[in-house]
RNA sequence: GGAGAGUUGGCCGAGUCGGUUGAAGGCGCUCGCCUGCUAAGCGAGUAAGGGGGUAUAAGCCCCCUUCGAGGGUUCGAAUCCCUCACUCUCCGCCA
């Protein structure tokens, strides 16, 4: 959510970033609603001025026993009291189309983001490693996993529909290991781990920026009472622990990690990568948050990317990083860079972490600042930035293609021998 | 699921015949004094959100709202009534 304050006074700039996302956004309503707005405030405060005064006299004269001058001045609140009655329901409105507004005009992109149309206007910052060279025809996971015995995607279906993975043996293991070695290399670089809930509220799914507008993507239970829904990552939970909290300066940079499951109903996606574990609609993630002041958040951005990229080199991926341009960016974000990892059977590098920038949007949503005495009086909101670190499907797909063998063996990489138990290669069940 | 208690400012904690209580007191924090250093001590300050004025680097001034959330009674509610959420204790059930 932007500040109603600062879109008023950076209509032009707030223009511009718009047309480039190529979001549309009716600026002149919006404007005529916040002039509406602060003329009714100011209103209906001078009528709530002159009743507070009569009702300090009212208490006095009361004291004093001088009950018909009291009488008199009562007669007066109870007018003052329809009238203000009748501006807050015209207020009211006039607030709630203005949230509404507020809630669903997506981030200002940072000035440093490429401004184009969609993906074709991406640009790549950065690559690390070679895509292997095969002197056989490598195999797709898809292919791959269910000739070991290692994925199953038949039974998969009938224990949920499509989409979704069922593991096993190695498989199973491989997938625990990865997310095992991503926390723990996290956690050595100071991220704090945590384990929150699967489940989220309204709130916090609005905090973020899921809700009121993306509500189609999320699993909603059916409960009743408070709607829960299933989380589509974990930056959900962990930007919403600090929610409507206001933090203290010296606690930042607050690196935060952790593993969940991620569910999304991929509305809209029929079609696309509808093979292998590439897009479903449960997978497991590991999760990088920070919360930073507002000056280190840039630099903060381009540490997160290093801890991302840090653990594809690890497990020897090759991959490279891009800056989105602004019209392909997320809603929330004001600057993003994607990982992306070779995946042979696409021929190309695919995404596997998408590290944002949000700024203060979500920290403004959600109600999250910071104080700093020495440097300003009262507080401001603090910077929130979200990366996976890694998407562990895609990169449990990403190893069994790029350290696949000859004879349809899948090495171990080395980092996670000691997660496997000491399994250096997946052989095909017998 | 049943019964009871509670939800106040960064934290702890007062506050019922409803009226200078936005809120005592303490802790913490900030500034100043004192001090060989530290500690202790003394003095002052210290909630957030919104609107307006002035200035636009920060700031300063006025007003409104907020004592879990929402609604009601009243000229006026942290204080009375209703609904909901959450927390705690006991019982039941259960991985």
């Amino acid at each position: 959510m932007l500040d109603a304050r600062w879109v008023r006074d950076n209509v032009e700039a707030v223009r511009e970033a718009m047309a480039n996302r190529g979001a549309s956004w009716d600026f002149d309503r919006f404007l005529a609603l916040d002039e509406e707005r602060r003329e009714l405030i100011a209103k209906v405060e001078t009528r709530q001025a002159r009743r507070n005064e009569l009702s300090k006299e009212i208490g006095g004269l009361m004291k004093d026993g001088r009950r018909d001058e009291a009488e008199a001045r009562k007669d007066e609140v109870r007018l003052i009291n329809d009238e203000i009655a009748e501006r807050d329901r015209h207020r009211d409105e006039v607030d709630a189309e203005l949230r509404a507004m507020l809630l669903t005009i997506p981030n200002v992109p940072d000035a440093s983001v490429p401004v184009g149309p969609d993906e074709t206007g991406n640009v790549e910052t950065y690559r690390w490693g070679a895509p292997p060279a095969f002197d056989f025809e490598p195999k797709a996971h898809w292919d791959l996993g269910p000739s070991l015995g290692i994925i199953d995607f038949e039974r998969a279906v009938k224990l949920a529909k499509s989409r979704f993975v069922l593991l096993g043996g190695l498989g199973a293991r491989l997938e625990r290991a990865l997310i095992n070695f991503m926390l723990d290399e996290h956690t050595g670089h100071g991220y704090r781990e945590w384990w929150p809930p699967s489940l989220a509220n309204a709130d916090t799914l609005t905090g973020t920026g899921q809700l009121p507008k993306f509500e189609d993507d999320l699993f909603k239970t059916s409960g009743e009472g408070t709607p829960l829904y299933l989380i589509p990552t974990a930056e959900v939970q962990l930007t919403n622990i600090h929610r409507d909290e206001t933090l203290d300066a010296s606690q930042l940079t607050l690196d935060y990690c952790a593993y969940t499951p991620c569910f999304r109903e991929e509305a809209g996606s029929a079609g696309r990568d509808t093979r292998g574990m590439i897009r479903v609609h449960q997978f497991d993630k590991v999760e990088m948050v920070k919360f930073a002041r507002p000056e280190d958040s840039m630099d903060e951005l381009e540490r997160m990317v290093r801890d991302a990229g840090h653990i594809l080199e690890r497990l020897g991926l090759a991959y490279r990083v891009i800056v989105l341009c602004t019209g392909d960016m997320g809603f929330s974000a004001a600057k993003t860079y994607d990982l992306e990892v070779w995946l042979p059977s696409y021929g190309d590098y695919k995404e596997i972490s998408s590290c944002s920038n949000t700024k203060d949007f979500q920290a403004r949503r959600a109600g999250i600042r910071y104080r700093d005495p020495s440097e300003f009086k009262g507080t401001r909101f603090v910077h929130t930035l979200n990366g996976s670190g890694l998407a562990v499907g895609r990169t449990l797909a990403a190893v069994l293609e790029n350290y696949q063998r000859a004879d349809g063996s899948v090495e171990v990489p080395e980092v996670l021998v000691p997660y496997m138990g000491g399994v250096r290669a997946i052989e095909p069940e017998a």
